[in-house]
RNA sequence: GGACAUUUAGCUCAGUUGGUUUAGAGCACUACUUUGACAGAGUAGAGGUCAUCGGUUCAAAUCCGAUAAUGUCCA
């Protein structure tokens, strides 16, 4: 026959792949149809893809081959993220094993270092893509720091300038003081400590022995003190509002003011407010206009604004001597240790400096009002929607965006100075640009000399941009693609990223397109392994992909993974999944082999009954579970509408379908062959985006298809109506082979062994016999009017229906007697349950018209079983005389 | 510290506005079945006081409150 027994996806995948890419079916060009768009998250050049990467672009792959399939224009663009700081920290700790640094090297030199380790890794990302059979529009591929991209951020960043968003200004940010530079927010990892909360008194000026007694955890900041703050309702210290205190071993007095931040039952009541190094003292600061001193330098050691005798040292061991010196000065009144959250910078480790700083900032507050609105209307769905209250939660106190970094790779931020002053600067595409707008801002038309900001962007701030900028909406806002391809259809995406890619992705579709970037966002869930811990690269407990799909096949993994992910849940991986996967490979495989096995016969013989039943069902069970799978699918229910699927497959086609048209003699009658290649390309159809390497290979094997045949490019099935009791009459067949074998399980008869049924039914339609007497392996199936004499049997019933399967005597069993009695006494306890509530006044004058009926109809057949239950156990009974 | 989420069979999860025969699925498990597509298989079975406690109701896995554990985000 020459198909191999094994499935072996090894030898397939490879080859399936190249004629997908040979037929150009994954390209995408502007044309007549309804496009449908899906932009990958570009996965960062720092490292290579984990589980979780597969679990993400399989979902958008079975989305973009659905939508292929369903005539639209599908277009699934890949990409890689620079990852400014991620990959500047790896390409300097590789180049600290050779002995360099990124200053030795220059700027220059190190980028190209950067660029040769981009290129290793977006190589590594894409093999890894494809081997996963991901239908990509490889020549699309983006990059974000391709020239196209990086002008669409520098445009954009212009943009935003001249219409006042962006602008350069002192915030506290997050200070790598090892690094040098500031850090988004996510790069800082807060960890629990034990730190230690001194209690120090500052004197009141102009009294005498009067103390006010502040509490806190750094005590080197205290030099940066510009006021001390009590809570508006705090009586205890309303004696000193409006006065002034003077910080230990200085002469500078500070005021004591009231602001409700401040939390009464922590420490004293009072906070020292240190404004350039807290956000929250900031805050206040700004809201009472009090000075702002900074006292470190850019890394952490304190400045000259602090006593000459701690100038230069570093934080802690300014702390330690400051502590000792209010000791010995007696300003200490208490010390306690206090369980805190301290910020770790992601990259060196070293503890993150809150430090007021000249950065540059994006305005959010405006930007996002017509996001939120999207997402309360539901212009732009998520799924699962609960991760709207995160949203709104973060929208509605956003805070305005730090996008300089004091690194090297990245979008270098188009600010050109030609003086030293803190506006001596101007906002431009180029140099060229920049010259001009500096000599028309001077009124100088002799400027020669203008430099370009050292610092480069914050890598959000190129993909926030990406569904514009991709199709060059930004530079020429106009042309073809953006106008086809915007908005996109879904974002898949982890949840961890909402706030930093997700919410910011909206706010610039609406400000650069005014319209929505995608229509809907999936959230995939965290994923872990199987000890709950979150997959990550520093536990290094991710699989490798490629020995993953080499052992078990990208299919298996694909379809194990679907199997089990539901949005917004957290994912356990295990290999175990993959292994659920190839072993429905190797059942779909087997099921081919075997129509492929038999031989038609080219004259068209009478087609048994049972034959008949079967083409009649499949194709109303098909078109049954099209619509379910459907509904699910429409709903991103990926697991239940693989499952719906799964199961088809095994039980219904398989385990049904072929076990009954199955011939003995390998001849098959040509209709029912054809029949049987028809149900199963349909069943390829509904299989490809999950499984998209052995549908196709089978398809084709089925028969040579043309170029635009591929499965890939195939036409969903459309749905049709069913017969809904064609349905049941099969499933009550089903039930009655299930009873038979039962009964066969529990007592050891053989498989082999012939029975007789015999049937006591009011209408019974013979039509299904054929069928019960294959599946069930028995000699006949009488009707009978009455209980059979004379024949020993095992009688059980199926709803109204009793039925005699005539067995050696040897087989009755007083296990069976055990479990009728059993099934007896559970249905009782039901009856009562239901007079229960039937006998209750309330429960039948409260409860819903149609549930009252419901309930009697319950009891009527409860009794009814129960009836027949002790007409089994009777007949049983006697037969054991 | 604050906000939110989760807790259902050994594991991973379904369970729509309380009411469909005292809770469902897949995997794993147990028993039996091996020349007839597939042992990577077949058939059947067993597994749950729905985290705990209290409340609302004729009726609670489902609604409310408290507690506990876990997780995420924010500070």
């Amino acid at each position: 026959m020459g198909i191999s027994i094994k499935y072996n996806p090894r030898l397939i995948e490879k080859k399936i792949y190249d004629n997908w890419i040979k037929g150009h079916y994954f390209s995408s060009y502007p044309d007549k149809r309804v496009p449908y768009t899906i932009i990958m998250p570009p996965p960062n050049v720092t490292g290579i893809l984990h589980i979780g990467h597969i679990l993400n672009n399989t979902i958008q792959d079975v989305l973009i081959r659905y939508a292929r399939m369903n005539g639209y224009n599908s277009c699934w663009i890949p990409g890689t993220d620079h990852a400014s700081i991620a990959t500047e920290a790896k390409v300097i700790s590789l180049l600290k094993k050779k002995g360099l640094s990124k200053e030795l090297l220059g700027r220059e030199k190190f980028l190209s270092f950067i660029l040769e380790w981009t290129k290793k890794h977006q190589d590594i990302i894409f093999y890894q893509l494809k081997r996963l059979g991901c239908s990509c529009d490889w020549s699309r591929t983006q990059f974000t720091m391709s020239e196209k991209l990086s002008k669409s951020v520098i445009k954009a960043f212009v943009n935003l300038y001249d219409k006042g968003y962006v602008y350069r200004g002192n915030h506290i940010v997050n200070w790598d003081p090892k690094a040098k530079t500031t850090l988004s927010n996510e790069e800082v990892i807060y960890k629990e400590q034990i730190g230690i909360l001194y209690y120090i008194r500052y004197k009141i000026q102009n009294e005498e022995n009067i103390y006010v007694t502040i509490a806190t955890t750094r005590p080197e900041t205290m030099f940066g003190d510009t006021a001390i703050c009590i809570h508006p309702n705090d009586i205890r210290y309303f004696s000193l509002i409006g006065k002034y205190a003077q910080i230990p071993m200085t002469n500078r007095n500070i005021p004591i003011i009231q602001d409700s931040y401040v939390d009464m039952n922590f420490g004293t009541g009072c906070l020292k407010v240190t404004p350039a190094h807290d956000f929250n003292d900031k805050n206040i600061a700004d809201k009472h206009r009090l000075n702002v001193i900074n006292i470190f330098n850019d890394d952490a050691t304190l400045n000259e604004k602090c006593p000459l005798s701690y100038q230069g040292m570093d934080r802690f061991n300014a702390r330690k001597k400051i502590v000792e010196d209010l000791r010995k000065l007696g300003f200490i009144v208490n010390s306690e240790k206090l369980k805190q959250k301290i910020g770790f910078s992601e990259r060196t480790s070293s503890i993150v400096e809150q430090k007021l700083s000249l950065q540059w900032f994006l305005k959010m507050k405006e930007l996002s009002i017509p996001a939120i609105k999207s997402i309360k209307n539901e212009e732009i769905k998520f799924y699962p929607s609960k991760f709207k209250i995160n949203y709104f939660q973060w929208m509605d106190h956003i805070k305005d965006w730090n996008i300089s970094r004091q690194l090297w790779w990245g979008h270098r931020i188009p600010a050109y100075y030609y003086g030293n002053g803190d506006s001596d600067f101007v906002v431009a595409e180029n140099m060229k640009t920049a010259l001009i707008k500096a000599k028309v801002k001077t009124g100088n038309s002799h400027i020669k000399y203008i430099w370009q900001d050292k610092d480069v962007l914050d890598t959000w701030f190129s993909s926030w941009l990406l569904p514009v900028s991709i199709f060059d909406g930004i530079c020429n806002p106009k042309n073809n693609e953006i106008c086809y391809y915007y908005p996109t259809e879904d974002m898949v995406t982890g949840s961890d990223i909402l706030f930093f890619w997700i919410s910011r992705m909206i706010i610039s579709g609406f400000f650069f397109k005014k319209n929505k970037p995608f229509k809907r966002v999936y959230f995939t869930g965290i994923v872990r392994d199987n000890k709950n811990n979150k997959i990550s690269k520093s536990l290094n407990n991710s699989p490798n992909i490629i020995d993953l799909i080499e052992k078990y096949g990208a299919d298996a993994i694909r379809m194990g993974i679907m199997l089990k992910t539901s949005a917004g849940k957290d994912f356990h991986f295990d290999d175990k999944m993959c292994l659920q996967g190839s072993n429905f490979s190797n059942k779909i495989w087997n099921a081919f082999r075997l129509i492929k096995s038999w031989n038609i016969e080219i004259e068209n013989k009478n087609i048994s009954e049972s034959e008949k039943i079967a083409m009649l069902w499949i194709k109303n069970r098909f078109y049954f579970i099209l619509d379910s799978f459907n509904n699910s699918f429409k709903e991103y229910k990926f697991d239940e509408s693989l499952m719906i699927l799964y199961k088809f497959i095994w039980y219904d086609f398989c385990s049904h379908f072929l076990e009954i048209i199955k011939p003995k003699n390998k001849n098959i009658s040509k209709i029912v062959y054809s029949n049987t290649i028809f149900w199963l390309e349909n069943i390829l159809k509904l299989l490809h985006p999950y499984m998209p390497f052995i549908s196709e290979e089978i398809w084709n094997i089925i028969r040579k298809r043309k170029k635009e045949e591929a499965l890939i490019i195939s036409s969903w099935p459309k749905r049709k109506i069913f017969d809904k009791n064609v349905l049941f009459c099969f499933e009550n067949t089903t039930k009655v082979i299930s009873k038979i074998r039962h009964i066969r399980n529990m007592r050891n008869i053989p498989y082999k062994e012939s029975l007789s049924l015999y049937i006591m039914i009011k209408r019974h339609s013979k039509i299904y016999d054929p069928i019960i007497l294959k599946l069930a392996n028995l000699t006949k199936i009488v009707t009978v009017l009455k209980e059979p004499v004379n024949t020993s049997f095992i009688p059980f019933s199926i709803g109204k229906d009793k039925f005699f399967l005539s067995v050696n005597k040897n087989y009755i069993l007083h296990d069976e007697i055990f479990h009728l009695e059993k099934k007896i006494k559970y249905f009782y306890n039901l009856l009562s349950m239901i007079r229960r509530n039937l006998s209750n006044d309330k429960y039948v004058k409260f409860v819903p018209h149609d549930i009252l009926l419901k309930e009697r109809k319950k009891e009527s057949d409860t009794l009814e079983k129960i009836y027949h239950l002790n007409e089994n156990l009777k007949s049983m009974k006697d037969k054991m005389k």
